[in-house]
DNA sequence: CCGTCACTTTGATCTGAATCAATGTTTTTG
DNA sequence: CAAAAACATTGATTCAGATCAAAGTGACGG
């Protein structure tokens, strides 16, 4: 019952503005786009999209987290993406969902029938554009979560993850300041983000909170006193920061 | 002095014709291409770009390999993509390049200045629409890899590589069956693409070779007796196949 | 043809994270 | 409010892969 940060108004528009670009959609490039557009809403936990399912829409977060999962039949998983607020998800000219899609909190998103989707990306250029930016920049993400993947041992997997998500949530306006911040993940989905096991993102976290990198604040809100402090525990370069 | 599988005349004419898609590129837009492309060669082991750098062009893969790779300043380094020929590299709008590319083998580079590509994108919709597909597609198999690398063990990750690499040689025509291939990277190129040492792929690919999986002729090409039972080791669902 | 250099294989040991196993803490619900 | 369910922590042990160390192999230049 929380009042959504991203009201139905501000979504309401055009799928892009919410990255802030679509300045260019025309009136009735809107009034197009209201006409497919529709909400809906899920609870923790619920089930958006199996891999494999037909999708007939795609769509675009207004409130919450949703996760992209990929499976191994013998019940590994491994998160791909963690979708918050103004991240488009589903893909134009595809009809098969290629990952599990799941609401990780409360979520609603505002989706657009694929077929008028695809119409009006052929129609109007500059939302072909936009998308192939949010894309872009989507993959910079998914290479730079390789490398946490990858290389990083546990304890800097979890430092990267808090930053990443602090960053995003304080560039959404979700929060006031990087330093404080909603964490909206069970020890299992950080665990499967991460490619750890649960337990080892519970001692991790632990051994964070005993180093006074973090605090945490009831189950869900981390505090960061210093956030450099966190950063320097990435194991990241200074400069090259993560997108997420 | 090998001849090159995709020749400068199959290059020369789009950058997207690589990936067979360009259909529709008028001659005037071929000729305008073509006033702004130009080729560049490069040893194997040789850097092309550094994380950091002006990149004033892109570019599409002639012949050759080259990795994509994200360095932590205490040297471990994660490969975060391979170009084979008809890959794109670099970013329209994007000044400064976000990772290290370096040449794997001997490559043979198809440039194109950045400023005057980025007007034609601006100018012909089906070049952006292609550079969207190509992008998402990338997307698909940079996430299809976070899954390799966050829960396959050493030997699955191996098997899973060289899958990917012979099913992408085989569909470029490079080799004529996906069952004998080219592994043109050293260990420890493949120990920085799978998150591992070079000793652990030394001691998998060896484990492969003794269970029958694969054989090795000389020091560079592969060959796969059984492709399923290649498959079969790298933990992956029957269905949804791997992208790039 | 030999020596060098770059790369690869193989072995011995160590270690960080997984696994197995309680126990503790919230949240939900009847 | 009590009981159950879901989630989190902590401990003991194991094990896959890292690390350290030594040969082995092949390509190349002199």
């Amino acid at each position: 019952m929380k009042t959504p940060v991203l009201d139905f108004k501000d979504c309401g528009t055009c799928p892009i503005r919410h990255r802030a670009v679509c300045a260019r959609c025309e009136p009735d490039e809107l009034s197009q786009l209201d006409a497919f557009k529709y909400y809906r809403s899920y609870e923790a936990g619920q089930p958006i999209i199996w891999s494999g399912d037909r999708m007939d829409f795609v769509a675009s977060v207004v409130t919450g987290v949703a996760s992209l999962s990929q499976g191994m039949e013998d019940g590994r998983t491994q998160m791909v993406g963690l979708l918050l607020p103004s991240d488009f998800m589903g893909r134009p000219g595809r009809e098969l969902a290629p990952y599990d899609v799941t609401a990780v909190s409360n979520l609603t998103l505002c989706c657009f029938r694929r077929k008028p989707f695809e119409k009006m990306m052929a129609d109007t250029p500059h939302v072909g554009q936009r998308l192939l930016e949010m894309t872009l920049d989507e993959l910079d993400a998914a290479r730079e979560w390789m490398v946490v993947l990858g290389r990083k041992n546990a304890r800097e997997k979890i430092a990267s993850m808090l930053a990443i998500i602090a960053r995003r949530e304080a560039s959404l306006n979700l929060v006031p300041t990087a330093n404080e911040f909603e964490l909206p993940l069970t020890r299992e989905a950080m665990a499967d983000y991460l490619g750890l096991t649960l337990e080892t993102v519970s001692r991790q976290m632990s051994a964070l909170k005993r180093d006074g990198i973090i605090q945490l604040a009831g189950k869900r809100r981390i505090i960061v006193p210093d956030f450099d402090r966190l950063q320097s525990e990435t194991g990241d370069d200074m400069d090259g920061g993560m997108v997420a």
